[in-house]
DNA sequence: TATGAATGAGCGTTCATTCAT
DNA sequence: AATGAATGAACGCTCATTCAT
């Protein structure tokens, strides 16, 4: 590889570090593309060498997000029973998210995106494609559990994974919202006692505390 | 009331509904003011003499979306256990959203407002007041149920609360976003498996089927 | 008329000669929205109130300036033969661009618009009517001189109202360039040496001097 | 010539010509250098190695064109009288300019960056020159006429060359915009009334018909 | 009180030009 | 010599806000 196309690679990333940072911190409408051209390190004009416009380059940091995500979600362990992988999938998650705590204000202008009419379209596909990803990972655990016996047949996987799903994303945003939130013992207290609720009478152990 | 006041207060109440339906279609950053006056049949100016700007007619908005939220869950009717008055909060509240699913737009960005540095402040004290009113309402609830034996001891209300009001923003994102998605079935049987996971062992029915 | 109906008309006509200063010194592309405006003694925002585009705005004056110039041609005199009324509307229109020669520049532009892809439909037909009714106007004439046996009827009306109109602009464009040439001058003796090939042999008086 | 050298003067043509179909198509302001260096086959900075900028360029275009221009007219045929050498020049132009039908455009933005405060200075000049080089020729013409006594005393050459030379233009102008025009019967029909206009009586022929 | 004509700060985008490779 | 990635000055256009009517 070329020393310009070396170049090349480093500059698209760090484009997309800086509108990460900046979308997140001003939202989409506020932020202005010197901001991130400044934030890159890069002239104004050298964003659109590798964006046709802001709004293409707030869609790519978008796919650029949720393949990362994706792929986070994508690397679970394979050891452990369906419950124990269930815990790990939503504490991994969680964790993440508090990684990252200082970038998820983008992902509320993702979401304000899917619903504008003018952006729309692409957004909301994608959007979509990445709930059933996440939606499907988690059906299918609590499938695995039923078909194992640790969850009853009475489950409904399919709605347990989007309710899970959305209570983290709602958990989420309380938590981002409010700094004192303690979403880990939180979280980890809810799925308790959801589990608690998928598991057969003879099966359950007291949840001790709180 | 002077005749005066009265059609003041009706152009007052048109502004804001004006406001309501265009920021819910556009979002907040799309949204002319020359798009509200039309929908509210006034002229530019006129919105000026109701509100200092912008932002301050997004905020009257955000305060008047909210004040009417929080009446509907606050009239929950008093009849009932802790778990059938939980159950009536959860679908009403459901339903509502239902009702108004063309204006859930418009809550995205009043998050996003709350993540904006230049708006912030004022719009994260509110929502923090309007999460801590529903998870309060809930806490309650659960708390209540403990008490009278048909919920456990094990339950944290606190953390049941914030997660099932997280898991009631979550899948109502999900289902805006995909007029496909069955928020009403999906989000019952997610309750069944949270309230069963509340329930001591020896009252627990059987949730039968799908 | 209100003031303010009233001030809108001046206004309007206040930019198209604004515009119509500045498109003539700098030529379209050079010619900044701004300098027009200032030129006009209005706001930048106000150019746009009135049209819609740069493009627009330069199209307006188009018409303006053909409208003015067809209304001169059209209020030639009818008194005369059709070899005095030819000769009068030949000096006529060239005194006309005496007195606006430094407008003429303009007038390049507006036949660069009718070449360019992006501005060609509405300006090339615009400009063909405008061809068409001076072609018209000087066929009509020479015909009337056919008829009345003052000119030959070897003398085909439409080429020699193509080939004048098209001297005229011809010579405008040499004048214009170079202030030097003597257009009045020059361009008489051209027309009567024409209109001696126009007339039949027994009526032809001789040209004389230089 | 060295091979370099070869090279080297077959890249400046390649320019030049690429630089005539861009700059006639779409006109000087709209033409980007990248349109003309992907015409051209060439890079964009190779551009820049034989012309410092866009309107270095594009006058070096204006010097290219006027020279194939002026050779033309040179070339004329030293056969004939003056009368047939005139309408020799006068339909080899129009044919010339038929054949070329498509870089005309280009013609009107000479001109306009002859009007142009910020290119008029070397445009004009440039311009005027051809101007003078097509009237002189034709004046010659008109004067070795009247010397042979095939054209009369009275007619003025300079005033007939220019209103001939501003002719042509005018009529390719006309035919360029109305692809219906029909340059060529035209033109000659008004040749023919300008010659008839020179003849002196005794020598006219009538001209029949059109 | 209500209006909308007028305004100009502000921003997305373009593109001629430069210069490291 | 040839290239094209990088740059930033420049400009068209938008729209929140003002204020004369």
């Amino acid at each position: 590889m070329s020393k310009r196309e070396e170049n090349k690679g480093k500059k698209q990333t760090a484009i997309l570090a800086a509108a990460l940072t900046v979308f997140s911190q001003k939202g989409y409408a506020a932020s202005k593309i010197i901001d991130i051209a400044r934030a890159a390190n890069v002239g104004k004009g050298t964003i659109y060498e590798y964006h046709r416009s802001k709004e293409d380059l707030f869609f790519a940091l978008f796919q650029w997000y949720v393949e990362r995500i994706g792929g986070e979600a994508a690397a679970q362990p394979m050891e452990g029973n369906a419950e124990e992988r269930l815990r790990l999938f939503f504490s991994a998650t969680l964790s993440a998210f508090y990684e990252e705590i200082d970038t998820f204000g983008v992902f509320l202008e993702f979401w304000a995106a899917a619903g504008n009419p003018a952006t729309r379209d692409r957004f909301r596909s994608a959007m979509l494609s990445m709930y059933d990803q996440f939606r499907t990972l988690v059906a299918d655990l609590v499938d695995e559990g039923r078909a194992t016996g640790i969850f009853t047949k009475d489950t409904d996987a399919v709605s347990v994974a989007a309710g899970l799903v959305g209570a983290m994303d709602g958990m989420m945003l309380q938590a981002w919202m409010d700094r004192k939130f303690d979403l880990l013992t939180v979280s980890e207290h809810f799925l308790d006692t959801l589990i608690s609720g998928m598991t057969p009478h003879d099966q359950r152990k007291p949840i001790h505390d709180n």
